[in-house]
DNA sequence: GATGTATAGTACTGAAACCGTCCTAATTAC
DNA sequence: GTAATTAGGACGGTTTCAGTACTATACATC
């Protein structure tokens, strides 16, 4: 059982990249490089982060991307919630009402408590902290390859 | 963002239902008919379960299943990590050392936390609390109806 | 032993979601 | 005007999921 999905997987990995050094505006293009994943799949997520307020686009020659807020104001709850949508436990949680089941299902007010603790460990987290501040004189040393042809395994 | 699967889900709502009266032996069929889902699906969920050793089954005339353990002695978690498998936030929490990314990645170790948040939250709670005592008596009073032809919406 | 009932295991199919890619439009810098 | 870049939508292939059906096995009863 894997809860988030791959582009959600991706979209926090993007997003971490990008907060190891929020001030620089960088193109989908780029990330992808340093994050060695396939660019037309970052160019979706970051289009979908966009949408969700997670990170600002400018477009034109020398647009690009850049987080929205400060890494330690974006959770990783937010940057979930923007690709893979609100988070809950079963199909009663988010789709609540239309649940036949509810007249008689003894089950769905103990839901929430997972949903609480699956959120707040998610919200708990935010991107500064995923992306240690000392990486970025690491990533200096050890530059990317040129070849993000090759996409990653997961 | 849904976190378990339909199946899971049942395995919660059937193993509840067995909590209600652990003692008794059921069979697939008339747990269909006391949870309203389809006869084919339930007998399908209990035999995952039977394989995870959540539930105990008997062949045979008056066969049937009955919880393998005291019902608060079985934790949610156990009951979806039977039928969904190990539970874990990201592809490389499962498929580990398959990730190429491992080597650079900086968000994998953080990913610990938020599957310890879910699991222990999955492993708080168990079929005694999703089954409350004072449920027997509300069954007994409006048995389920005779037709487990109409699936739930959930 | 024959028979009926119920689980155990496996296989199959249709539907849905997911993933990755591509194409076109809009916007901006030079 | 031209090149670069995001924005938005659409598409096809792949995989997973859900539900069903079929056969084999085990047990109780007559």
């Amino acid at each position: 059982m894997i809860i988030l999905s791959k582009l959600a997987d991706y979209g926090v990995i993007i997003a971490t990249q990008m907060a190891i050094d929020p001030a620089r505006q960088m193109t989908a293009a780029s990330l992808a490089e340093q994050t060695r994943l396939p660019r037309a799949t970052v160019a979706k997520v970051l289009k979908t982060l966009a949408h969700g307020g997670v990170v600002a686009g400018s477009r034109g020659a020398s647009g690009g991307y850049r987080l929205a807020r400060k890494p330690e104001a974006i959770s990783v709850a937010q940057v979930v919630a923007a690709i893979d949508g609100e988070i809950g436990a079963t199909q009663c949680t988010i789709h609540g009402p239309s649940c036949e089941r509810t007249q008689f299902c003894s089950t769905k007010p103990h839901w929430q408590r997972i949903n609480d603790a699956v959120g707040s460990a998610l919200s708990a987290m935010n991107l500064a902290e995923m992306a240690p501040s000392g990486l970025l004189a690491r990533w200096a040393r050890t530059p990317p390859r040129k070849t993000p042809g090759e996409g990653a395994t997961r």
